[in-house]
DNA sequence: CATTCTGTAATCTACTTTATTACAGTACAA
DNA sequence: TTGTACTGTAATAAAGTAGATTACAGAATG
């Protein structure tokens, strides 16, 4: 399932919103997490391909937003990272000689949709920005 | 994390309204959502004790709903299997001689406890009944 | 051109989930 | 009253997943 990623890639996102366009490197950033870089360069790697940082290579490279604070919302980062679905996949393949094992994967699926939905409607409504400010 | 188990629980609440009063034996039910029977009977034993299923020992034995598919809520079921966050529990130690990392598990805490509360808003307004009437 | 970074792959370890085995206890029914 | 069909539960094994670590090529800078 993987979800310690979103609160990693906020953290990573939040710091970069603090430290104000300044580059910082992936050892920093992890020393703030308490994780390993590697780790946080995968979670970089992953938020640059959804357009929310940028980041440059070599001598004094690092990472910042790729745009202000205020236009990241919450929900960008829960897309970014989300894979799975929210309540659980059942991998498990039911039984399709039993009426409702036959259906409902089905039906899980589309209250998962539904539940996913209220969850964005929260999320687009925070920036990383509010997010931000709520530190002291 | 384990959260394969709200869509196995469900499941076996499902089964359980569909059969009408009927003891379902928990062999019957793994093999309805395929998987294997001591873990439906430890997902029953849950939910026994949650109060949404009485069980018999012995011959003939199984387990039924509680109470109507009515009065079963499916945040009733959430509660009963929810153990860790939504959105993924850092168990991480961020480091406390960052301002970002010393105070960001409050407000990630927080934030989950507002999403989880607009996920129990929608889980709330279905029941079990609601959830098998889908079924065709 | 040495240094300090990123990017990425590969591997290992720890943890978590699920399956399996085992068996005691309970209820029923012949 | 005894065999049978169940539950309940513990203990262990196997499979899967997340995270840490190692390694190293390549980029930018001074």
């Amino acid at each position: 399932m993987n979800n310690g990623r979103f609160p990693i890639s906020l953290h990573i996102l939040t710091l970069l919103a603090s430290a104000e366009g300044e580059l910082l490197s992936s050892d920093y950033i992890a020393g703030s997490i308490n994780i390993n870089p590697v780790l946080v360069r995968k979670e970089i790697s992953n938020l640059r391909n959804h357009g929310l940082i940028e980041s440059k290579e070599g001598k004094n490279g690092g990472a910042t937003l790729a745009k202000p604070a205020e236009k990241i919302r919450l929900s960008d980062v829960y897309h970014a990272v989300q894979q799975a679905s929210l309540l659980g996949n059942s991998k498990n393949k039911p039984n399709p000689d039993c009426p409702v094992g036959k259906q409902i994967n089905q039906h899980l699926d589309h209250l998962y949709r539904e539940i996913e939905g209220a969850l964005l409607h929260k999320l687009e409504k925070m920036s990383l920005a509010d997010f931000l400010r709520q530190f002291a």
